[in-house]
DNA sequence: CACTACTGTGCATACGTATTCAGTGAATGA
DNA sequence: TCATTCACTGAATACGTATGCACAGTAGTG
């Protein structure tokens, strides 16, 4: 079954007459070798269907010429579930690897497990990327290890300064800005604010801090009683808004920090008979492709997969080379829906 | 940078005291080493945050414990646009991945490419798992190469008879079935059909045929004239409605090969100010997430993808090992939701 | 013509592991 | 006591490639 008897360099080496050193050289255009020995080795090489062994090739160049992309989630998390949003990043991702030269290893990841010795000290990849939404706090304590390990990994997440390791991640403040002030903008005063601002999610905090500055741009006072937790997740939005409406306070507008939350708050308007827009304005974040195509599609935060996934993979290319590379923030545009009831 | 001195299985061995050999029989639980020794071998090996070199053990043993999920386009397909059927089966496929003990390498591919010199011949992969919607026909010829060239190889695709490769597939026939046996059931009679029926997708045939067999057991005979054309995609689903809607004939149901058809064809309906589901009922295929979401949300056949996942790695497995596989069809199941009227 | 520079090639070797084979000492059996 | 088996270990080697080094031949320089 097994006996396929690949063509080796050596084989070509004896077939084009030459040693096998002057094969591998060859086949890497290497200066080294005349014109007319390179091509002979080239075409033999092609009609022997002959591929470079990578194992030999990695070995012998102690490299992997392989990128490992790591979804990690907390321990207990639902082991079905992927977040959307990631999904779009792993097309990017995929694309801008495949055009860096390196293969991609694709895998879960539970927080407890030693990422370094599993993929870089196995030799199985030159640099790790991460995505996440988990413990951010667990996380950093895991990631400060891998870094005084020196491994080349970074991932996507928020960018905080002295953090250990390095963050490419959109720019949150911005985002919850630009959906804050829009609602702003169409008049709305008392907007609620659903989404997680503990510790353990900075990235979300973020997105609090920019409706913090739209409703001081606008010189609008914030209601702390608007502002209710919801981590992530289309349930966690539907206990929020419902938390919201029994507490009985004003609002005509909610933003939320992620798209899950705010279908989930959506929901549970339409449950006690509250109509998107005209009664509520909700907007969301992330463009996750459902947010398109749900009634009334969702106003939100778009964040440039295409560019993230680029940046993520030239950063990390970066790292293996040894060149140094800062964290980094990509911009983000408002997708104005009809959710916000500003379109029709 | 580079220099991280990673612990060798010579380092350990000048560390216990033994032979190279000896810490590699020793860490692989060898009955041939000692209890004793084996213990001190791999107690050094822990302290030392030893990781077996795969690329040393690939080499020597001549195999990669890799499987390489392959996504394939058209070659002149949308680059940016992963079908959302198949980033559900990415999922399920890594974890089976991950407890087969075998790494999962991810790429797109376009089918001009050669893929067994890329992957096997390179000692990349072991086995290869195929993910694609496209021309069929051009596909099965590159399949038949690779199968000669004795690669070990699974699709995700129609299971037909004599054609070379594995496939494994959801049951396409029963599936139409469902949806068509339910419109029927709610006593719908003139039921459009919106697919691709060349020989480019025999997938979306037999869907066709399973229409055709609920039609038949109904005693209800097919009026060819509601049967439109459309490969995938929302605008193809798009248009095919405007073509079934200018074409004027009476019907009171569409059936779809894809939810994004579905979706589409919901699009054009509401455009020509008909209603979902009173004045017509849709039925999709796919379940993706959207379907639910979507208002009305959509009625659709589900494949189990957690299955599925789980029957590729099982098969490309056993073909890696040697062993003979069938191809084999997984059953569907009908989601009954708002859009065909039948469910409030 | 002698010396240097340069071009092209091959030799030897190393990467880290797993396996074949041979060998050691101890235990067993007669 | 000697022959035989057994349990364990180490020496040697191969997997296929890439590179430092030496070397041959040719061209260039004064």
């Amino acid at each position: 079954m097994k006996d396929k008897n690949k063509p080796t360099s050596l084989d070509i080496a004896h077939l084009a007459g030459v040693s096998q050193p002057t094969v591998s050289r060859a086949l890497r255009d290497s200066p080294l070798v005349s014109k007319e020995t390179r091509l002979k080795v080239q075409e033999i090489a092609r009609d022997l269907n002959y591929k470079v062994d990578v194992n030999a090739r990695n070995l012998r160049a102690q490299s992997t010429n392989t990128i490992a992309l790591l979804i990690f989630e907390d321990d207990d998390g639902d082991a079905a579930f992927i977040n959307p949003f990631f999904l779009s990043l792993l097309g990017s991702i995929t694309r801008a690897c495949a055009s860096a030269g390196y293969d991609l290893l694709f895998s879960f990841q539970q927080l407890s497990q030693d990422w370094n010795a599993e993929y870089e000290d196995a030799n199985k990849a030159d640099g790790l990327i991460f995505l996440g939404y988990g413990d951010y706090t667990n996380y950093i304590k895991r990631i400060a290890k891998l870094d005084a390990q020196g491994a080349h990994f970074v991932t996507w997440g928020p960018v905080i300064k002295n953090q250990p390791g390095l963050f490419i991640g959109c720019d949150n403040v911005q985002g919850g800005f630009l959906a804050a002030d829009h609602l702003l903008k169409a008049g709305h005063r008392r907007i609620a604010f659903l989404g997680d601002l503990s510790e353990k999610n900075p990235e979300l905090e973020k997105r609090y801090q920019g409706y913090l500055k739209a409703h001081k741009e606008h010189g609008v006072a914030i209601s702390k009683e608007l502002i209710f937790s919801a981590t992530s997740g289309e349930e966690q939005g539907y206990k929020a808004a419902l938390n919201l409406l029994s507490s009985q306070h004003q609002f005509t507008a909610i933003a939320c920090t992620s798209d899950l939350i705010a279908i989930g708050a959506i929901k549970a308007l339409r449950a006690s008979n509250l109509r998107v827009p005209s009664d509520v304005a909700v907007v969301g974040f992330d463009d996750i492709p459902i947010a398109e195509h749900i009634s009334p599609s969702l106003t939100t935060v778009q964040q440039d997969t295409y560019e993230a996934g680029k940046v993520l993979v030239d950063s990390v290319v970066s790292l293996i080379k040894g060149q140094s590379v800062n964290s980094k923030l990509l911009p983000t545009r408002l997708m104005v829906r009809e959710s916000c009831g500003t379109k029709k």
